[in-house]
DNA sequence: ACCTAACGATTGTTCAACAATTGCACAATA
DNA sequence: TATTGTGCAATTGTTGAACAATCGTTAGGT
């Protein structure tokens, strides 16, 4: 009871007004930009793990402050893209076996449960899932690796998304965050998520067609395969 | 396979280490210490929900720099324990209904799955559960309201740490914070905590003797019937 | 080869200044 | 009276410079 709102459906003005508005749309503060700035050089790879980032040069290159580029390390600090050691300075985070472990264990805490959770799902919620399979497939034709990658990342974003939380919602995009990471400083991931396209396919039928159980068993498993497959890949 | 760590047998020394050494036992920086200073404030209900953090007033009491405050506000901001809102000022978080049910949506994605988690639970994670239990009850008997509040909390941080996810206890922790905040706004919440106690226990009588689906769904119901509880306190 | 001292570089923190924005009191107007 | 401007005080946002504290390394001594 108390039906869960249907987290796609919910892109009307109302939903869109209450995203906008903390007040208004907040133009981003300048440690906010400058987060942004080396997150995604951060998780696109181009800022390789281990790299220690100065302060001086960044607060050089991008024209700001030396406190303005400290507060966007205690960001990204927050969000584990970088480790801060005291007196030494900030490196891009080097995940370990055992990190990327501890992620896995995470989500596969989190998915399978959220593709469990509450009642059925609402058919925006439905489309997304699909849309999310079919942008993964498409790319796959095109031999885009990036869309692949990019497809799936958003595919387990949906199913998250499925619980209805936004504070959930706000801890998956961390970990996304950080699987990015893991990718970018493996390397020859190229064709690591193609596999994985099917069996999004057929966990999301199964979990359309009410099989929510087996559906979250097999997304279960899923992520039981891709870590066993990545610490392969490492040793 | 792979048998998961068995979490609460990892309290040795080993484990100690690996807590207290990112770089030996790094000293708080003077951000971290204005931001544990004022979480403890903020979470034990002395700063109430709404009041405003002016960046001179805090500055002044702890003889630190507006700066360091400022980078103890990101810090909180972080953990949602206060709002900032662009030149007006950093607000002492105010948890709305539908920042409630969220945080309980995101909680019974999470703790129903980590008590189904892994394989069977290693002795000293029973002993943990057990331990939890024991302190709500004893606090009850001798009348302490916040000895129940604590314990009670104290279980569900032993239950997610059943995952063996330090990423997963880290943002347990955000959440917990969130729930005293809760109470801590609430007010006449008591005896809030008290007709869960019995609760926890069978739930782990069920997990400890294996049946962890049956303790699963126990869990879930908990919280379902714990948020309509606040709901009803809220209306 | 090993210990030690000194140095340079970077981080941690403070302070002062100024721009930008907000909220409010106050006045002007319809 | 109610409403709309206007200016002002206060607070936040950001910058720049300074200095202390710490780390890594290099040079020198044994």
């Amino acid at each position: 009871m108390n039906p869960r709102p249907d987290p796609a459906h919910t892109s009307g003005l109302i939903e869109q007004l209450e995203v906008a508005s903390t007040r208004f749309a907040q133009p981003r503060s300048a440690p906010e930009r400058v987060a942004d700035f080396l997150r995604e050089e951060i998780v696109q790879g181009r800022l390789v793990s281990g790299t220690q980032l100065t302060e001086e040069s960044i607060s050089g290159t991008l024209s700001v402050a030396r406190n303005t580029v400290r507060e966007a390390f205690t960001l990204l600090t927050g969000e584990r893209l970088v480790i801060r050691e005291a007196h030494r300075g900030v490196f891009v985070t080097r995940l370990s076996l055992p990190d990327i472990e501890d992620l896995y264990r995470m989500r596969r805490i989190i998915e399978p449960s959220a593709l469990r959770s509450g009642p059925e799902f609402g058919p925006s919620s439905i489309e997304s899932l699909q849309a999310a399979v079919r942008d993964g497939l498409s790319a796959r034709e095109s031999g885009d690796r990036h869309g692949v990658a990019s497809a799936n990342q958003s595919w387990h974003r949906v199913v998250v998304g499925l619980a209805g939380s936004k504070r959930l919602n706000h801890t998956m995009s961390g970990l996304l965050a950080e699987m990015r990471l893991i990718f970018a400083q493996m390397g020859n991931v190229e064709d690591f998520h193609i596999k994985y396209l099917v069996r999004n396919a057929e966990i999301t039928d199964r979990a359309i067609s009410g099989e929510r159980d087996e559906a979250a068993r097999g997304l279960d498993t899923y992520l039981e395969e891709a870590i066993a497959d990545i610490q392969e890949r490492l040793c």
